[in-house]
DNA sequence: CATGAATGAGTGTTCATTCAT
DNA sequence: GATGAATGAACACTCATTCAT
């Protein structure tokens, strides 16, 4: 298995665990053991705990960037985008809610471990941020969205999409998560009108 | 100064320390020091750091409660609630940014903070919860809201208010936070609609 | 007890240990428990591992320099003074072995503890170097010593003296220490004349 | 390239690295990439960091035993055996600064690596002692020096040296180091008469 | 011979909490 | 109430050494 494979591996075994307890409540022989690996092994693959951090982040980040991109290439309607990706995005966070938890939980809440150096936490999520950008200005473009500040229309899509993830995260929804696909899609819809 | 004083003088200074260091970044010691106060004394107020941050996360959703609650008894228009509590809202960040920032860095994310026992993180956030859950149900009952899943709703306002925050917190705004009051109002009641 | 005086506690038992096992063959831990002390109490004292030899250094320094100064200032020949000089310093070695082991062990060999920022090795030891080169001066002036470079001077009394220290502490030597004090001392006045 | 090379190369560039770092501070690893070398492979050559330290220390005692041999069978005065000695040390410490750097830094130093089993520090050294032994004997022979205890005069010969060769290391001394090769041996031979 | 991934014991340091004063 | 020295468990990270390939 080579080094990038590891590297992957152990990033996706991290997400679980820094998911579940917060980056601070893990160690690092914590992920090694779920590894099945050392720690001094683990330092081959990631100079320190907090770079893994780092690196998980931007291994979401473009799961989701990837997600987006590829709906903002088909040729439907934007309101039809929005509902997609309500959608897509539902499906992942049931399928991979240890990704999802890790952005709310360590990459919200800890701008310490992303904010060092120039590369600023809100970079690493760029990628996201302008699939989103487009997805809005197609939709102004198109005459299906009116033009309005992007961080507003951002905050709008990805606010309403967080607020979704902390109540289902938080166990409070009294339907599963997918059965508020519509009325979170029109909702945003709505919004961005 | 009696023991109530003392301990809210305790959460406002946790609340800048923690808010901008996170809470695993920040000593006892630190919070003594900056209180002018000795760690053994600190321990006499709060019984642990833990239950600090937990006081502290009641303090700051006690002031969002009772400002919403205020503006839910007025003799106003559902919209001009909204735009109101936007208002207020913006004018909080930038008065006491650590009790927002608070919010997002503490409480969203290191939920092993506050779920432990039944008292779960959600129960903390009732008292603003349930005000939110007035000012939208209200808005149904005279028409200005259409009817929807309290939960969407409540994504809608504090998930749009919320991802203006992270905005303004990473600094990406170009304009000040104030300005977007308006645009931010009438896209949450659009959405509502 | 007050901080200073524990510091020189700590000091007195980190001689001991380093000079018999060298700094690195140490633990905090070791110095700790030798002192009934806690790990993290030592902490309370010193900064680092570094800098408790660091201060070790400078205590041992101005035990040996205030020596030199005492006999300086005594109204006697030069040659009466190094001879002084080398009973005292021979004593010492007796007394403290491990004052004089924790020079060689640690001073002269782990450069990088004592280098970092401008403070470097020498300037720890510029105390005692001073009241050397007070020794030599005044030997100069009152003809007992020919003029040299005072790093050669230098060279002939710390070294001379290094080189017994070094096979006293090999155990190589064949008579106890203090009975080479007169041929010694005679073989610096030498060298210096 | 046959082993005894490759383990002389080996020791050459342990030389280096060991007196610019220390013994402690320099890692296999290190040695192993600065002779473009696998870490596995290095254990191929030496069974240890330490025995890779003691076969270092073999090797520039030899090198100085074998300067001080050729010396010896000089048909020249003693006193200028002193003086080619010094001279050649002097050209020696500008040539190698490492391997007399390793000497202090690291044989002097880190008794606990040469002091196993009853092969003791000394007697790494003792090929190199024996040859300042002849020249002592040899001058008290033919009636150049004056007789006494061989551990002084050894401390007179290579203290003088070794405090030149500390006070050059340190940077301090104010010419270059070759310039004090007449005043250096003038003084080592005061202090044999 | 050569590689370098893997091991895991060991180290310096931190920090919430306690308690004698 | 107030102090701050003391505790000690816990953690991130290192590195000499091994061994399968």
């Amino acid at each position: 298995m080579n080094k990038l494979r590891k590297q992957n591996k152990i990033i996706e075994t991290a997400l679980k665990v820094f998911s579940k307890q917060g980056f601070y409540n893990t160690t690092v022989s914590q992920i090694a053991d779920d590894l099945k690996m050392s720690v001094g092994n683990f330092y081959n693959y990631f100079p320190s705990k907090k770079s893994l951090a780092r690196s998980a982040i931007v291994f979401v980040t473009k799961k989701l960037a990837n997600n987006l991109r590829y709906i903002n290439s088909q040729k439907i309607t934007s309101e039809q985008k929005v509902k997609m990706f309500v959608k897509e995005y539902f499906a992942f966070i049931q399928q991979h809610p240890e990704m999802i938890e890790y952005f709310f939980r360590v990459y919200l809440s800890s701008r310490e471990l992303f904010c060092e150096h120039e590369d600023c936490g809100f970079a690493l999520a760029k990628e996201f941020i302008d699939e989103v950008h487009i997805l809005f200005e197609d939709g102004v473009k198109n005459g299906e969205f009116v033009q309005k500040d992007f961080f507003v229309a951002f905050s709008c899509i990805a606010g309403i999409l967080g607020g979704m993830t902390f109540l289902s995260g938080e166990h409070v929804l009294e339907q599963k998560i997918e059965d508020y696909c519509d009325s979170v899609a029109k909702t945003i819809c709505h919004a961005l009108k």
